[in-house]
DNA sequence: ACCTGAACACCGTTCAAGT
DNA sequence: ACCTGAACACCGTTCAAGT
């Protein structure tokens, strides 16, 4: 059920994904659907897991703090790389879920243990998970459009325009690692000065 | 007709601003709304150039080229406080109107000016601009819910539960700027590096 | 020229009825 | 017990008609 949903969202745009078009993929009524889930928002939630443990990696108990929140974020990364139009669904409904909350958890408890403070652990978690939703979204609206670049007047827009075949790579994986060492050594250097 | 519509926006969710409810509260027919404004999405992008006008500063040309990006950052983060469901709605329509790209066309000037090359120049602005959208979608998710943290079963998720009185912080004035500080910092130390 | 009611093709969800 | 059609209260937008 789960699965087939998933199906869905991967094949066509976030806003075409409904619960009667569902229901007609899977050949049902559409109040069928209400016997397996409350409502839309828990149908994109289990999506969302069932394509969270499609990525999910155990991580090595023995690696330092920052490479367990960098496979923590991986994960972010790699479900929206994979279905684009989940991530978009997520963001966009701002689900409030409990099962979005498991890498935050998850990210949380790393932090503590590395030795941050309360207040610092929490802002590092706010910092880490919204750059990565952030480009999940924006990864997700490149993906939509085929990677081509906006549409822009030339002349209120030069650097946008004059950058337009390269302008993929502002939301490229290099991009979304740069961010991430950029967060982490910052983080790091943060830790170590006490 | 914008500022009626940002303050539509303002008054409940974003959900609830429909075409229809905009044209009763400025007592007219749902469809004259259609010789002002091509469609919703070229309205929501008036209400949000509206917005960004409010928070707009001049920048001091003399400052440093990282001056400049924390004051870009900041419009986006200012307009967010202000109107958290207007950049809900951005954030969810996944709006790809030119004034939206303003800032981004400002941001990409400054880094290129500054020295970066042209693929450095464009990761840098995936990076910062994702982390300003993203925290703004957390924003105004958090403003949404009245600053309470969402309901989680205290066993699976024992640090956010248990950090439940001070999670707001994780979304804090405070986690933004100290997201933004490690963002430039470690631009900075890259740009130096060469 | 400017405005707009009815209509179209949709939504998520409730509720009472069917098997 | 399980499924579902009709119905409710909505959407954004088109289009032909009104002034």
């Amino acid at each position: 059920v789960l699965a087939t949903a998933l199906e869905l969202i991967d094949a066509g745009p976030p806003e075409a994904f409904s619960m009667r078009r569902l229901a007609d993929a899977l050949g049902i009524g559409a109040m069928t659907l209400y016997g397996y889930v409350a409502n839309k928002d828990e149908l994109i939630e289990g999506a969302t897991l069932l394509a969270l443990a499609e990525v999910h990696t155990e991580p090595d108990p023995a690696a330092p703090w920052h490479a367990h929140i960098r496979a923590a974020m991986r994960e972010v990364h790699d479900v929206t790389r994979r279905h684009p139009n989940l991530a978009a669904l997520v963001v966009g409904q701002r689900l409030q879920a409990p099962g979005i909350f498991r890498i935050r958890e998850r990210v949380l408890g790393v932090l503590l243990e590395a030795g941050f403070e309360e207040g610092a652990a929490l802002r590092a978690l706010g910092v880490l998970s919204y750059f990565a939703l952030g480009f999940a979204g924006g990864q997700a609206g490149l993906a939509a459009s085929g990677g081509a670049p906006p549409e822009l007047p030339a002349d209120e827009f030069p650097h946008l325009t004059g950058l337009a075949d390269r302008y993929a790579e502002h939301a490229s994986d290099a991009a979304f690692e740069h961010g991430l060492d950029l967060l982490l050594d910052g983080l790091r250097a943060q830790l170590s000065r006490g």
